[in-house]
DNA sequence: ATCCATTTCTGAACATCGTTCTAAAATATT
DNA sequence: AATATTTTAGAACGATGTTCAGAAATGGAT
């Protein structure tokens, strides 16, 4: 009773997906264009449009993939006692983004769309904060670990930030695993100085 | 010999410049468009590509305005301490920026264009670590204190690059200046604890 | 067998973007 | 008056995101 689809939806929304990282990986946000990830996908713009309604929603489902990288990156990490998890955790979060820089772009530029964010995204996001507050809780259980995780990511995302556009050598010379490293070693030391008062 | 100019050269330049950081101000680096600049300036967008040649040279132009009244608002700060005086520089910083959020986007969006940054605009960064570096100096001699203050300006930046585009209650429920004042506030923790060694 | 209702898909069309460039405008010199 | 010269205006070009009219392709009804 109708023309036959053309396309596996689920397929499509993959292929899509896949299309779009590659897109950003290539040229960055600017790179995201309908007519190209219709080239690169095998649909066209027209049959995106149909399944994602605007090209942020194909951002948005990039952005899912990655959080969900992320947690599988960091739930793959060796254990460790806090201290030498947490270097490597952040050493692990600047590598994966800037393995990334496009897809970092994509979650972070332009203007903020919705008032409100999806669930997982907070829920990918807290899920992170927590694994940053657990060994800090371990190391100074008197420290509102909560908020030490929330400062310790900012300032780690701070080099990325940077680094991620191409722009970290304004502010310095240090690669950034070393000042990822050098933001992680401040908050121990700050705890440590904090616990004996 | 010639149709008589019926603009002032400089006068353009500043009238552009000035509708420039209107335009960024009200919608970003988005609404800086080659005929709203045309319509506010009061010039044709041909006008204006004869003087600046295209728009990036425009955004630069607004950058060392910028750049100028950030080293303007740092030099009327009050003497003060070193501690204390750290503070209030991370928290005026961050109200410098985040009146200027359109301004701060310009600066930090987009793809690097020049692989050298112009001197003026690497002076007034480094200007501004030097002032970041000179009271953690003062506190912690033993200590590199232009790895410190790049550090630390690095943290406010997390801070600031999240709370310019409207991201920041994706990681704290706490206010731009709180979480700045905690990342100085680590930082010297840190360089007590150091110093205890 | 033919036609039609229905759904899927395509790609032309629209407004807007940065940028270029032709030509109009306005003067001084010849 | 005619011309040379410089400045300004704005139409034009190729690109963008997005929309939408219609082509394509089927199953069911006649």
């Amino acid at each position: 009773m109708a023309r036959p689809r053309q396309y596996d939806p689920e397929t499509l929304r993959a292929a899509v997906v896949s299309a779009a990282r590659g897109l950003l990986e290539e040229g960055g946000p600017p790179a995201l264009t309908a007519r190209a990830l219709a080239q690169a996908s095998g649909a066209t713009s027209g049959t995106i449009y149909a399944s994602f309604g605007d090209l942020h929603s194909v951002l948005i489902e990039v952005n899912r993939d990655t959080f969900r990288e992320l947690g599988e990156m960091i739930d793959a990490l060796p254990d460790a006692p806090p201290e030498p998890w947490l270097y490597a955790l952040a050493e692990a979060y600047v590598d994966f983004m800037l393995e990334r820089k496009g897809v970092w772009r994509g979650l972070f530029e332009g203007d903020r769309v919705t008032d409100v964010f999806p669930q997982w995204y907070m829920a990918a996001i807290n899920a992170l904060l927590a694994k940053i507050a657990h060994p800090i809780a371990a190391l100074a259980p008197s420290e509102n670990a909560a908020e030490r995780a929330e400062e310790l990511f900012i300032s780690v995302h701070g080099v990325v930030a940077l680094a991620a556009i191409g722009r970290l050598d304004m502010v310095s010379r240090r690669s950034p695993k070393a000042l990822a490293h050098a933001a992680v070693n401040t908050m121990l030391s700050a705890l440590k100085d904090a616990s004996d008062a």
